[in-house]
DNA sequence: TAACAAAGGTCAAAGAAAGTCAAACTTTTA
DNA sequence: TAAAAGTTTGACTTTCTTTGACCTTTGTTA
């Protein structure tokens, strides 16, 4: 028997359908499905995260939602491997820039966009009382990467 | 889009159109709304801020008035003003695109750029095991702007 | 000119979501 | 079969919205 984890992302899956977004209400799916309201967030993180294509943005309060976007053919994109491979480490501010320059090169940015990203990730951008660089420097690398490949397929 | 908030703000700037400035009755919005008349001031203090590009008159008594009015013109020191006070402490992610909005109005930024400024900045980009996000978000776009602007001028 | 009416302003409490996190429980794997 | 991994739950937190009571300013009128 199924847990109801992969119930409710059978459900979102089927309610998605061919679409590429879907507007969740955390607590109506959690009373749907008889579940704690944070066994959604659960499923949004396990099943629904950027490594697997999805990108989640939410509202809290009054009319609050969860809005769910799904890229399409990430499995096949080149991107796709480097999210997997070279940022799901650790990244130093001159091999971020020699991949910004590849994919300049390729084409999937343009210099200015590439610019603009160098400024995010230097180290200046990035110092802060708590050293952390590398690992942040490759998580906003990879948020900018996925949600770019987000506008080009809508 | 289940709150009067956004309604109204809709309303309001549809209302406005291309026009740089309206004239708004809170009592007469409320009424319209059927809400307090405190939402309107709450839609006008959280969406038509200053952060947004818009600043408010107003006039209490018989004939009293709200004005509104979008602020259209840009100049570098604009910049150096908001580097030195609001990127000067932490900033939220909402804020933040509000003045890259703003940005883009102002056509500082290009939609696109700021987009992508966007995508380095949400707070899944920043997350990490340390919470330090608004100190560090405040900085990488502190950062951006000034490389933009170092461009700019050269 | 004093009183009253007609605006708009402020602020805090209540309400309505969603987010986080850790503990308990279940399933899988070595 | 013990350890690791995955799931479920609930208490607590944070964010955003809505409401209403009370305040201040301005115009009008007796």
């Amino acid at each position: 028997m199924a847990n109801i984890s992969d119930v409710i992302e059978s459900f979102i899956l089927s309610t998605m359908g061919s679409s590429d977004d879907i507007n969740l209400s955390r607590n109506e799916l959690a009373d749907y499905f008889n579940c704690a309201p944070s066994q959604i967030n659960y499923v949004l993180t396990t099943r629904f995260n950027l490594n697997r294509g999805y990108v989640t943005e939410s509202q809290r309060g009054g009319g609050g939602y969860i809005k769910l976007v799904r890229i399409k053919d990430f499995d096949e994109t080149y991107i796709y491997k480097i999210l997997d491979t070279t940022l799901n480490r650790e990244i130093s501010y001159k091999d971020a820039c020699y991949l910004l320059e590849d994919l300049v090169r390729k084409k999937f940015l343009s210099l200015k966009d590439a610019k603009i990203i160098s400024f995010a990730i230097s180290d200046k951008a990035l110092s802060s009382p708590v050293k952390m660089e590398g690992a942040v420097r490759s998580n906003i690398l990879k948020n900018i990467l996925v949600n770019i490949l987000k506008e080009k397929n809508s």
